[in-house]
DNA sequence: CGCAGCTGTAACAGAAAATGTTACGACAAG
DNA sequence: CTTGTCGTAACATTTTCTGTTACAGCTGCG
C-alpha cells in the first residue's frame, strides 16, 4: 500500500460528517469518527486539526463537544482536502544533489521539475472535480 | 521529499544513456552511471535491472561489459519508465479496514478506488507525452 | 463554581519502505 | 584462465507514517 492513506482518512471524515449532517445529527465526536474509520481517535484528531486550519470543519469545544462541516458537501472538493492534508507530491527528486560535473546530472532537476510539475496540475485538475457530496452519493450506492 | 525517487534515478539513468550513445560511447557501466546519479553503483544496477525487464535497456556481460539503450530515445516514454519501476500509486487506501456496520465504511472504499483511478489515467496520460528525448533536450538547455 | 466530556498536542513506540553498503558468485571477452 | 562487470543476497541506516498513552485546556451544565 501507498504511504500517503491521509487524503483516504480525511475524505472518509468528511464523507461521515456529510451524511450525519443530512441526518440531522449536528456534531461527532472524534470517537465517533474513529469507529467508522477503525482507527485511534488521535488520528482522527490529527486529521481533522488539518481540515481546520484549511477552513473545512468547525469544532465545538466543551461538554457536547464535536465536529461539523464547514461548508456544504457541495462546495468541499478533493482538491480542497488533497492541499488541507498537505500530501507529499507523487515523484521525489534526487535524494542527494547529482555530480555537477555532468551535464545531465546538472540539468536534470529543473527537467524533472518541469515533467512533475505538467503531472502535479493535471492530478488538481482531476481533483478539483470532485466534491464530498459527489463522494457521499457513491458511496451509499454500494 | 516524497519517498519515491525511483522514477527520478531511472530517468536520470536513461538520459544519460541517451546522452553517451549520441557521443558515440557504446556502453557505461553502473559505475560510471552512479558517479553522474552520486549513489552507490548497486542502486544503479538495481535500477537498470527494473528497466531491463521492461526492454527499455541492453547489458552487455563479461569483460568490456556495460549498458545501452535498447530503443531511441524518442522511443521511451515517461509512462514507460513509471511502469517499468513499479511505482506506488500517488494515494492509499485505508491501511486497516473500515468499520463495514456504517454505511460510510462499507462504501467509501469503491467510491475513493473510482475517484483516484480517475487521477491515475490522467497521471499516465500526462506522462505517456514526454519521452527520453525530450528531457534530454530540456537537460541540455539549462 | 466545579464537574464532566471532549479537544489539542506532545512524546514515544512500532512498522514499513526506501536507500545505502558490503560481499560474492556468475558470466563473457580477450 | 584472467579480468572486469553484472546480478543479487544480506544487512544497516534512514525516513515516514501510524498507533498509543498521557495530560493540559476549554466550555456547557448543574
Amino acid at each position: 500500500m501507498a504511504a500517503n492513506s491521509r487524503l483516504t482518512i480525511a475524505t472518509h471524515v468528511l464523507t461521515w460528517l456529510a451524511l450525519a449532517q443530512r441526518r440531522g445529527q449536528e456534531v461527532l465526536t472524534s470517537d465517533q469518527v474513529a469507529a467508522s474509520v477503525n482507527t485511534n481517535p488521535v488520528i482522527i484528531r490529527r486529521s481533522l486539526g488539518d481540515l481546520r486550519r484549511a477552513g473545512l470543519v468547525e469544532v465545538r469545544h466543551g461538554a457536547g463537544a464535536g465536529w461539523s462541516l464547514a461548508r456544504t458537501p457541495e462546495e468541499i472538493t478533493l482538491l480542497q482536502v488533497y492541499d488541507a492534508v498537505g500530501a507529499e507530491p507523487p515523484f521525489g527528486l534526487h535524494r542527494t544533489e547529482p555530480n555537477l560535473e555532468c551535464p545531465v546530472g546538472r540539468g536534470i532537476r529543473p527537467a524533472l521539475s518541469e515533467a512533475y510539475g505538467r503531472v502535479e496540475r493535471v492530478i488538481r485538475r482531476e481533483l478539483a472535480d470532485t466534491s464530498i457530496a459527489d463522494m457521499l452519493r457513491e458511496t451509499l450506492m454500494s
